[in-house]
DNA sequence: TAACACTAAGTGTAAAGTGCACATAGGTTA
DNA sequence: TAACCTATGTGCACTTTACACTTAGTGTTA
């Protein structure tokens, strides 16, 4: 995966975790990507969801068929894409997680490592 | 990022975790890339880490100046390119970890939610 | 000696995901 | 009318990776 840039310090860094996050709000509530984009916001606070990440994924979540979509009418604004989950979703959410329990695993790993290096040891260089 | 393909089975999925770890295992012992991906086949036991991401990924950090190589010649087979950690390489990997440990903290999140999720509950639909 | 295997390092290419900027459009308010 | 908010989406550049392949030194075996 390429995360585009983004080395810096704006935008969530959701690497790979952008479609279960999807399938998971759409779970617990159908809606539509604005308001998708909102949660995300609520959410990690200060830090703004890409709102052409979020509809591009939501897409794919359709084409994949996780999710339907259909126009629904606005009293005020435009028609919204309003998203379910399909029991694939739910099936593909299920998988997510148990990939998910997998990178935690080694992101532990890793960090218990890296926590046992002795202090000031390791064979760095000058420069 | 992409993942090039492997939604199947092969290789590992170090998701943005390659450079860390090198980063780890050299600062622990210099060396070359064959044998971290000796290293890495070893703890990712049955999985197998991918030579050419390897090699690419160690360019790419003597490139950024968080390591340095010399060439090294071995008494049987072709000569090895080793490597160094640099004090800017410790530097990298300090921050790496501060990624890791935020990027720990948002699956552990996302994994409660999804525990606290009703059973049977959600809103999925016909198909 | 030719074939093969192992060590060692790397490249070419396609695919996938993301950020940023931008486009489009309906509706509300100054 | 202009500005602004809601709402959805596209185009493009960029990054990273998997897979397949290349190059090359050395040792072993048929």
């Amino acid at each position: 995966m390429a995360t585009g840039k983004n080395e810096n310090g704006t935008g969530i860094s959701l690497d790979r975790m952008i479609q279960p996050m999807l399938l998971m709000l759409i779970l617990k509530k159908p809606t539509h990507g604005y308001e998708l984009i909102q949660s995300f916001n609520a959410v990690h606070e200060g830090e703004i969801a890409e709102p052409g990440t979020i509809y591009r994924n939501l897409r794919r979540l359709e084409r994949e068929g996780f999710v339907l979509s259909g126009w629904e009418a606005s009293e005020s604004g435009p028609a919204r894409r309003k998203y379910a989950i399909t029991e694939d979703g739910i099936k593909a959410l299920h998988e997510a997680v148990l990939k998910l329990e997998k990178q935690k695993q080694q992101i532990e790993d890793f960090l218990t490592e890296y926590n046992h290096l002795p202090k000031k040891g390791g064979h760095s260089i000058e420069k």
